[in-house]
DNA sequence: AGCACGCCGACT
DNA sequence: GTCGGCGTGCTC
C-alpha cells in the first residue's frame, strides 16, 4: 500500500510514500506522519491511502517508505483536510502549506492525555440585559451564526464572559479570537472567575514552553476557553462548540504577508460550520460581508444594549444625553462636524477646528489630530476659488499624478481616465493651484503654528518604523497627559484606550476616501467611530474634507452605522462588489510590452467561461508611477458572483502557461488594490 | 521550506 | 590558496 503524503512546504504537489506493512492498517487520512523527504526527515499529513496500482508511479526513480506514525487517532475531529482544500482554493496557496497551518504547532510527540479537569464551581457572569435572546439561542447548543452588533461604548469584559457562559456547557471547549495581542490581558483577566484555571492563551509571542502548554491545553480538553489573534483560528481542538470573534471588521484577520495566505472569519465560520457548532461575529462597525450576511439571512443579528444605558459607565460621549435605552438611540449626539474644505481654500486647519483646537489647549484637555496618508496622490485646486477638477463620468475629485518624465496629469481614481493637468482655472481663470493632501509633518507644522506653546507628539509610520521605543515614549508621553496634541495617521487610533479626548480631528479625510479600494468608505467610517469613541465628555469630533457630499458623512451626525451599512451594501450590489461577488486580481509586468500582450491576451481567454450573469472583468488597469518608461505593468479584476467560479478564476489564471520576461500576480480578494 | 551544488570575491 | 556569498534546482 502506498500513502500520498501532503508537506508544509511551498509546492503545489504531495508525495508517495510506501506504507510498511505494520502501518498498513493504521495509516488513514488526516493522520501525521514523518518520512524522509530529500535528504532530511520531514512531518507531513497522509491525504489518501491507495494499491499501488491505483497510483500513477511513471517516471520514479525510487519510491521512499514512511518513517512513522505519529497518531493514531486524527488531530482535528472536523476533518481538517478539507478545510485545508478550500483554504488552498479561496486564495490561492499551496495546499500543502494550508494543511500545515492546521498541524504546525502540534508537537511530535502527544503528550499522554491528562484527565480533563472537572469543572469546579464557576462563577456564573451576571445577566446582560439585552443578550437574553442570544444567550438563549447559544445554550440550546443548535448550530448556527450570529452577529453580535456592540452598542457604543460597549464593555466587552462584561459581555463575552456572559456569551462565552451562555455557549460553552458540558465539556464544550471555546474560541475568542481577537485583533490585537493587546486584548488578551483584560479578557483573560474577565474570563478566569468564569472558567477558573481553564482559560488559555494563544499568540505568536509565546515562549515555547507556554506555546506547548496552550497547544496541549486545547487539544486535550483542559483549556475552557482559549484566547487568541488570528492563527488560533488553526488550533486543534477535543471539542470545539463556539466560535466567537471580537472586532470581526479588522483587517487584520487577513493574512496577506505570507503564504498561507487566509481571512480567519472566513476560516472561522467554514470550521465551525463543518463541526455543527456556532460562531458569533462581534463588532460595533461590522464588515460590510457580514452585514450582507444578515441581510440575507445566513447570519442572525443581535444588538446588545450599550454599557451606559444600562447606567453602570459614567464615560464617553455618550452620557452627555439622556438616551432612550435601544441600541441605536442610546448614543446620543456626539458633536460630529464635518467642515467643507472648499470652504477654507489653502487651510491646513479649517477655522473652526483651528478655533476649537486653541478651546481645548486653554482648557488643558487633550486632542488627537489624524492625518492623512503619507504618500498618497494629492488633489489640485485651484487657490483662488477652491474649484476642484472632477472626474465627469464619476463624480470623485480626480488626483494629481506624477508621470515617469515628471509632468503631471489627473487621474480618476475609479474608473483611470487620465486628464492634463489645467493651466487656468476654468472658474475663475485663476493661475495658482495647489495641491491638498496633508501629511502628519505638514499637519504638525500646522499645530505648531497654530498653538506655539503646545506640546505635540507625533505617531504615524515614520515613528513605528524607527525604534519601538521611540514609538512608546511619543504615546506614552501623550497618555500620561504630557503632550497637549497628538498627531498620526490612521494606526495611532488603535494604540489609544481609554475615551477621554476632547477632540479628535481628520485633518484630510478624502486622503483615504479616494483611495482606490471599494472598501475606502467602511474603512472611513469604521475610522471616524474609532475616533470618536476615544471622545471624553464634551467631545468633538472634525472631520475635513472636500468631499462634503459623500455618502459616508450623512449618518455620521447620529453615529448609525446600520444606517450607513444599509446604504453601503445597496451600493456594493449597484457596482457588484463583494459581499455580492467575489474578485481575483491578475497583474502582469514585462519590460516586452508584446510579450505583456500575450499574456493578457492569455488570460482572458482563459476566464470566458465566465458568461452572462457569472461575472464581469475589468481592466486593463495602468497603476499610475509605474509607467517608467520601458516597464509597463497592468491588471485585471475578475468579480464572479459565486465563490466556486472565484476559486475556477484563481486556478485558471494560476495555471497559465508562462510567457517569458513576464511576471505574474495571482490574488484572490485583494484589499487595497491601486 | 530545507538542503546541496556551484561558481566568483576577500581573507587567515 | 580556502571561507563564504546567495542563485538555482530538487524533494515520492
Amino acid at each position: 500500500m502506498l500513502a500520498e503524503i501532503s508537506f508544509p512546504i511551498p509546492l503545489r504537489r504531495t508525495f508517495y510514500y510506501l506504507l510498511p506493512e505494520e502501518m498498513e492498517l493504521l495509516a488513514a487520512p488526516g493522520l501525521r506522519v514523518q518520512a524522509p523527504l530529500g535528504k532530511r526527515e520531514a512531518v507531513g499529513m497522509i491525504v489518501r491511502v491507495l494499491p499501488e496500482k491505483d497510483a500513477d508511479l511513471t517516471g520514479f526513480k525510487e519510491l521512499k517508505t514512511i518513517t512513522r506514525l505519529l497518531e493514531e487517532e486524527p488531530l482535528f475531529p472536523e476533518d481538517a483536510l478539507p478545510l485545508a482544500r478550500w483554504m488552498a482554493g479561496r486564495w490561492g496557496s499551496p495546499p500543502g502549506l494550508c494543511l500545515g497551518a492546521f498541524y504546525a504547532h502540534a508537537p511530535k510527540d502527544l503528550a499522554a492525555q491528562g484527565p480533563v479537569p472537572q469543572a469546579g464551581l464557576p462563577a456564573v457572569p451576571a445577566e446582560q440585559p439585552g443578550l437574553e435572546k442570544l444567550s438563549g439561542m447559544l445554550s440550546s447548543g443548535r448550530p448556527g451564526t450570529y452577529l453580535l452588533r456592540l452598542a457604543p461604548g460597549e464593555r466587552r469584559e462584561l459581555l463575552y464572559p456572559a456569551v462565552l457562559a451562555a455557549g460553552l456547557t458540558g465539556n464544550a471547549q471555546g474560541l475568542l479570537l481577537v485583533p490585537d495581542l493587546g486584548f488578551i490581558p483584560s479578557l483573560a483577566a474577565a474570563l478566569e472567575p468564569v472558567f477558573p484555571g481553564r482559560v488559555g492563551v494563544w499568540h505568536a509571542r509565546l515562549t515555547p514552553k507556554k506555546r506547548a502548554e496552550a497547544w496541549a491545553g486545547a487539544f486535550d480538553g483542559k483549556h475552557k476557553i482559549v484566547i487568541s489573534t488570528r492563527a488560533g483560528v488553526f488550533l486543534a481542538f477535543k471539542n470545539l462548540r463556539l466560535g466567537l470573534m471580537d472586532g470581526e471588521h479588522e483587517e487584520i484577520y487577513r493574512q496577506e504577508e505570507a503564504e498561507p495566505f487566509y481571512h480567519a472569519r472566513e476560516v472561522l465560520l467554514k470550521r465551525m460550520k463543518a463541526l455543527g457548532g456556532q460562531a458569533v461575529l462581534a463588532s460595533p462597525c461590522p464588515s460590510i460581508e457580514t452585514w450582507g450576511a444578515t441581510a440575507s439571512g445566513e447570519i442572525t443579528r443581535f444588538d446588545a444594549l450599550s454599557t451606559a444605558a444600562r447606567g453602570s459607565a459614567g464615560r464617553g460621549p455618550q452620557t452627555r444625553t439622556a438616551g432612550v435605552p435601544s441600541a441605536e438611540t442610546v448614543s446620543p449626539f456626539p458633536d460630529v462636524r464635518v467642515l467643507d474644505m472648499t470652504e477654507y481654500p489653502g487651510d491646513v486647519l479649517a477655522r473652526p477646528l483651528a478655533d476649537s483646537l486653541r478651546r481645548v489647549f486653554a482648557s488643558g484637555r487633550q486632542a488627537l489630530v489624524i492625518a492623512g496618508r503619507k504618500g498618497y496622490a494629492s488633489r489640485l485646486f485651484c487657490a483662488n476659488c477652491g474649484w476642484m477638477k472632477r472626474c465627469q463620468g464619476c463624480g470623485p475629485g480626480m488626483t494629481l499624478q506624477k508621470a515617469g518624465d515628471g509632468t503631471q496629469y489627473l487621474l480618476c481614481r475609479r474608473c483611470g481616465k487620465k486628464e492634463p493637468k489645467p493651466q487656468t482655472c476654468p472658474k475663475c481663470a485663476g493661475k495658482v493651484f495647489r495641491d491638498y493632501g496633508t501629511g502628519t509633518q505638514k499637519a504638525q507644522e500646522a499645530l505648531s503654528k497654530l498653538l506655539p506653546a503646545a506640546k505635540i507628539a507625533r505617531f504615524d509610520g515614520d515613528v513605528l518604523r524607527g525604534s519601538l521605543k521611540k514609538m512608546r515614549g511619543e504615546l506614552e508621553s501623550f497618555s500620561k497627559g504630557e503632550a497637549d496634541v497628538l498627531v498620526g495617521t490612521r494606526i495611532a487610533l488603535r494604540e489609544l484606550g481609554a475615551p477621554r479626548l476632547a477632540l479628535t480631528a481628520f485633518i484630510d479625510a478624502d486622503s483615504d476616501l479616494s483611495s482606490a479600494d471599494f472598501r475606502a468608505s467602511e474603512k472611513s467610517f469604521q475610522a471616524y467611530y474609532g475616533a470618536w469613541r476615544l471622545l471624553g465628555p464634551e467631545g468633538e469630533l472634525f472631520i475635513q474634507t472636500r468631499e462634503a457630499g459623500h455618502f459616508v458623512f450623512s449618518r455620521l451626525a447620529e453615529m448609525d452605522y446600520p444606517s450607513f451599512a444599509d446604504g453601503e451594501l445597496a451600493a456594493r450590489k449597484d457596482f457588484f462588489y463583494p459581499p455580492y461577488s467575489y474578485i481575483v486580481k491578475a497583474r502582469f509586468a514585462s519590460f516586452n510590452r508584446p510579450a505583456l500582450d500575450a499574456a493578457a491576451s492569455d488570460f482572458l481567454k482563459s476566464m470566458s467561461f465566465l458568461s452572462g450573469d457569472a461575472g464581469e472583468i475589468l481592466g486593463p488597469v495602468t497603476s499610475p508611477g509605474e509607467e517608467k518608461r520601458k516597464f509597463y505593468s497592468e491588471y485585471y479584476l475578475v468579480k464572479a458572483a459565486s465563490e466556486t467560479d472565484a476559486m475556477l478564476c484563481l486556478e485558471k489564471a494560476r495555471a497559465l502557461a508562462k510567457r517569458p520576461g513576464v511576471k505574474y500576480f495571482i490574488e484572490a480578494d485583494p484589499h487595497g488594490f491601486a
